[in-house]
DNA sequence: GCGACAG
DNA sequence: ATCTTGTCGC
């Protein structure tokens, strides 16, 4: 039967991806306001081996309040498309999905590596695993893909708006004082209030969320044993 | 036409 | 993302 338009994770050309970001943008759960206390959180990252043709995606969960891991699943495999900004999504999300299909829990938000609304069609990463999980999800970027913003003042907890033309698109957050600041981002079912405060909540110490921290060190391992 | 461009 | 030396600082 047909195999192209109908998977909205591995498209087989530029042209196909984008139609299916502009196809699943409209699913996006943009009110929210997404849980205030969630009881635990999941971080997922992916690393890449220096040929590029081996990843190893993670997702790892935390205990909202501790920051103490409870569970955690991994998946290696091959990037599903080539590098295109604005398309990086179909890279990581086969692999992210098998890995989030390992867990034993179910977590109650997503914080991706990645953004959100913070797109150029208003659907990065964050919003491609929330509409496909059905969970509410953020994305936390180091790096700016859209928008024009000022710095937010030095302390921790300070912000700036994230805008793209008319829109706000996400947060210029400081999570550390004096610290290079993150790129915060809807995802799904999350409110931008609610995503700025779970951020904040996951960075007691370091410029990343824990649950950044602790999936990117999970792929590592997982890359080194891989390779 | 020229830069910019999540990871 | 990954490749990389040294350097500053707790």
């Amino acid at each position: 039967m047909s195999t192209g338009s109908s998977d909205v994770t591995t498209p087989g050309s530029v042209a196909a991806a984008v139609a299916v970001q502009e196809e699943l943008r409209p699913l996006v759960d943009l009110v929210g306001p997404g849980p205030s206390a969630p009881a635990t959180v999941a971080g997922l990252d992916v690393a890449y081996a220096k040929s590029g043709d081996l990843l190893a995606a993670a997702v790892t969960v935390l205990d909202a309040r501790t920051l103490a891991v409870v569970d955690s699943a991994v998946c290696v495999g091959r990037p599903a498309f080539g590098y295109v900004p604005g398309l990086f999504a179909f890279r990581e999300l086969p692999a992210l999905l098998a890995a989030l299909d390992r867990l034993t829990t179910r977590p109650a938000l997503l914080v991706c590596d990645g953004h959100g609304l913070a797109h150029p069609r208003r659907f990065g990463l964050a919003c491609h695993l929330g509409v496909v999980t059905g969970l509410p999800a953020i994305g936390v970027g180091k790096t700016p893909l859209v928008g024009e913003w000022v710095p937010p003042a030095a302390e921790r907890g300070a912000w700036s708006p994230l805008r793209d033309g008319n829109d706000v698109v996400g947060r210029v957050l400081r999570t550390q004082a004096g610290v290079k600041p993150v790129f915060v981002s809807v995802g799904h079912r999350m409110s931008l209030d609610n995503a700025t405060a779970q951020v904040l909540a996951l960075t007691p110490r370091y410029r990343l969320p824990e649950t950044t921290r602790t999936a990117d060190r999970l792929c590592r391992d997982a890359l080194t044993q891989a390779s």
